[in-house]
DNA sequence: AGACTTTTTGTTACCGATATCATAAAATAG
DNA sequence: CTATTTTATGATATCGGTAACAAAAAGTCT
């Protein structure tokens, strides 16, 4: 490996002058600037950032944790925060969690280890607040996205699940529907749960019909959604529900394989709506009626609040930034009468 | 922070001691060992990477460069390496290359200066070849993923695209097509370019009718297909393709979208086939006839035989894994008389 | 030209860990 | 109980940079 004194030597200078050529300090004669930079090029000198950072406490890696790059969703933040990143001169680490707490930890773990110098955090949920603590014990800066944590306060952006909700059971309402189900995750994710009140609220609020059979909770690890389809048809069919409304987009798609696999056809039997879309392209047909958030500007702007806050440029109090999700109809509900 | 020194201070012991703790070496006795985790425990000391990098010489971090984590293709590889990454105890920078040599060039470089332990490379296209040479001049393990390079000898771990390509043409025969259409990328890329030849081979092979007209070669980041439509529709209508053969998902997605903006229905109007799934989640309701690779696997496979690699338990001569796609037939084919 | 600034370059110590060699303590042997 | 081997721990130099100060060179002024 070529260092910076393979490089003094052959410049004829000493290692600082070489140091101070690489990060184009002032006070360099035109002359050795010019007789080092030929040097560097000369031997493919590239600097060891672990000897940078060693004092100078910075790393410009970043890391970004969400529960599942593999969720459109998340897809689209990873690549708004690693575009940004690009831009800014930093690197990102990313990890999945799997909404698994242990995972979390051990992610966590060796970001600081790596001495990464800031956090783009998709929270598992109220467990995380623990390694929250423990990144905050090390004066690591945060921005939580797209949930958040009660009682904790950071830096955050995330969408209007109320107001998403909202949207959704209104188009539901407009389009006829007022058995409405529910499918949802484990409720320790703030996201979910908020849309779980949007949806009660909104069911109170309209005098809807309410049965506790309606609804279907599942880790989202295993879905098991065609147990509770199988439960809604031991119901007689005017019981059932005309349309489920689902808390995100993976739901959805799980509950839809359920239902076209005992022959049921969204949306001619049944209207499924959702959070967030399924297709990781804006595509022009595609199926299901969501509310839309925009991931790939959380991750843009995420990263740009948390760089801000590692550069000392967001010294205030924290921010919150907070975007209402879009209604887009699509294919996947249908006027009843 | 907490430095190796404050653990030794504390535990009573010399630094060298507490780093053999940490590396969990032999002969220490059982006592001092736990005085030392004690320590450790109660001041939350975490081993600062970059510093033992400095000594060790690797980082246990790896680079994985595609051109696009949105595409599903690459957001499915991407998964499957860091989920062996972190099996490994190795964590993944991510990057997107945009099919951009210049962008490429500076991931690699800040790579390098990471000290990466190796890098997982979905080269942009022929240009490339620099920057492999520029990564083995740093004597740094690659592993080339889903395209290779001409007289570049590496690790690699591909799809058969010859196959994949008759595949998809032999079903389009088989359901009545002769006049097929190809729109394709940029073939300085391996893919592209197999594909193409594929194509090419079986128009000969079965005395197909070829027409100049019907083929569509984009750059990938303005697709315009639908000037490629436009031009389509000024031939008489018997002079026009039954069936496009796309070279991959995003291509299909975008003509598609043209297609349907000037209300030509697919599979009715006409054909389309591709490579890959567009969609990252294998639905039931699916819409392209594809072939499919098996992306997950790329990613996880690819990463494993980088860290073998490294860690230099394949010494022997390059490998190159060759998978075959498997058809899909889905929705966006139809059969002709 | 000499005194005084200002600019440019070099020296040394240090960042936080570990390799290497040295030493102390414990275990075994004679 | 000393001599010898083995095991456990420590001192020091080093990895590749940079901060902080020191020194040298160049430029200004009288």
């Amino acid at each position: 490996m070529t260092t910076i004194y393979d490089v003094a030597k052959r410049a004829n200078v000493s290692a600082m002058t070489v140091s101070r050529v690489i990060n184009n300090a002032s006070s360099i004669k035109k002359e050795t600037r010019l007789r080092v930079e030929k040097a560097i090029k000369e031997l493919d000198y590239i600097p060891n950032r672990s000897a940078q950072s060693l004092t100078s406490k910075d790393t410009r890696l970043l890391s970004l944790i969400v529960t599942d790059v593999t969720n459109p969703f998340y897809t689209r933040i990873a690549r708004g925060a690693e575009d940004k990143a690009h831009e800014e001169g930093y690197q990102l680490v990313f990890s999945n969690s799997d909404e698994n707490i242990e995972k979390e930890s051990s992610y966590i773990r060796s970001a600081i280890s790596r001495g990464i110098d800031g956090i783009l955090f998709t929270p598992s949920g109220d467990d995380s607040r623990k390694n929250i603590k423990f990144i905050q014990k090390h004066n690591i800066p945060v921005v939580l996205i797209d949930r958040y944590l009660d009682g904790i306060e950071l830096d955050s952006i995330i969408g209007d699940n109320h107001t998403g909700t909202k949207k959704l059971m209104n188009h539901l309402y407009e389009y006829g529907h007022r058995k409405i189900g529910f499918v949802t995750g484990p409720n320790s994710v703030s996201t979910t749960r908020e849309r779980m009140e949007g949806f009660k609220s909104f069911i109170e609020e309209n005098h809807l019909p309410y049965n506790q059979k309606w609804v279907f909770t599942t880790n989202l690890t295993n879905m098991k959604t065609s147990h509770f389809i199988k439960d809604l048809l031991t119901l007689p069919k005017e019981d059932r529900p005309t349309a489920i409304f689902c808390t995100n987009n993976f739901l959805a798609v799980d509950l839809m394989n359920s239902l076209n696999n005992i022959d049921l056809k969204v949306p001619d039997d049944i209207s499924i709506v959702c959070f967030d879309d399924p297709q990781p392209i804006p595509m022009h047909n595609s199926f299901f009626t969501v509310v839309s958030q925009q991931p790939y500007e959380y991750g843009y702007i995420g990263l740009s609040m948390l760089i801000n806050r590692i550069e000392g440029k967001q010294k205030e109090e924290q921010k919150r930034i907070v975007y209402t999700p879009e209604l887009m109809i699509r294919h996947s509900t249908k006027i009843i009468n």
